[in-house]
DNA sequence: TTGACTCGGATAACTGTTGTCCGAATAGAA
DNA sequence: TTCTATTCGGACAACAGTTATCCGAGTCAA
């Protein structure tokens, strides 16, 4: 089991955008980030698709937050790049075979999925207590302060 | 996110070898679940190599779980079949491109990695509350008598 | 001793993710 | 108003991991 790893990047991308008052473009996050700019694209998309930020197309444009940074959960930017299914998907293997289970006896979920809905649902509730706004109390509180005023102002240029 | 189809079968498996007395072989299980007997066989190995089942080989061989019931949780199964590493894993994205910061300034794990591995613990420590016997019961509880009366004795013969 | 049956690891097909490209649309400058 | 440089957006390949399969080594019962 394995998470797309744009999801880090998307966090990455909302933490920086939340800090710089104007439009960033991709091609710029992708070099702040070392990451591919095509790839990072892709992601910045969906995170547009998703509401959470928006796009301005010509000069001088780019990607903005559509919300405060206390408003976007982290929970917001995972479902936006790896979607919103579930982990497990039950296949009702219960009705099949020699000794299945006739449909209309399964009225109630399967005991494993309903385990695995419920850790689903644990996880989902711990991504969506944390914001982009607590991260990036956090980052301010572990960065050396000298790269923080370095970022802000290499973004500005 | 998905994650491996197998931990389904898995489940299912260690329910039915729960209540069968009698080693139950890999062309069983898979007939009577209706999935492919080979692929089956695999997921099979995987529990074995972790020690939750036990294989017997030769004639009237098969598997038996090692363990009761209520000492095998659902997470063992999981980790058995789906791996023990964690879906999200951080690239360290804040020691790269122009703004990077050095590696000895980063002793604590980046906020982003810490708000994914306490949501990775909570999902564990969910699924690690569930064992076999509570989906047994469960199973005993939903599904209609005879059904339940037709499979043990369709895995007897 | 025989023999048939079991599991185990090595080997292909396939789906989904990762990565890349070029065209449509836009905002600003002339 | 026209033009141009720059932006994002969706369509197009490469790769990885999962899914599925096979045959050989080992083992127990007869």
């Amino acid at each position: 089991m394995k998470m797309s790893g744009g999801v880090e990047w998307g966090l990455h991308c909302c933490v920086v955008l939340s800090g710089a008052g104007a439009p960033v473009t991709a091609a710029k996050l992708a070099e702040l980030h070392d990451v591919s700019q095509s790839y990072l694209a892709k992601q910045l998309q969906l995170l547009s698709r998703a509401g959470l930020v928006r796009s301005t197309l010509g000069q001088s444009g780019g990607y903005v937050l559509t919300r405060a940074a206390n408003e976007i959960t982290v929970l917001d930017v995972v479902e936006a790049i790896d979607g919103v299914q579930p982990a497990f998907r039950c296949t009702e293997v219960r009705q099949r075979g020699p000794m299945a289970v006739p449909a209309e006896r399964c009225d109630t979920p399967c005991p494993i999925a309903r385990t695995m809905d419920s850790a689903d649902r644990a996880w989902r509730e711990s991504l969506r207590r944390v914001t982009i706004a607590d991260l990036i109390a956090d980052v301010n509180r572990t960065t050396p302060p000298e790269i923080l005023s370095g970022a802000r102002e290499w973004l500005r240029a």
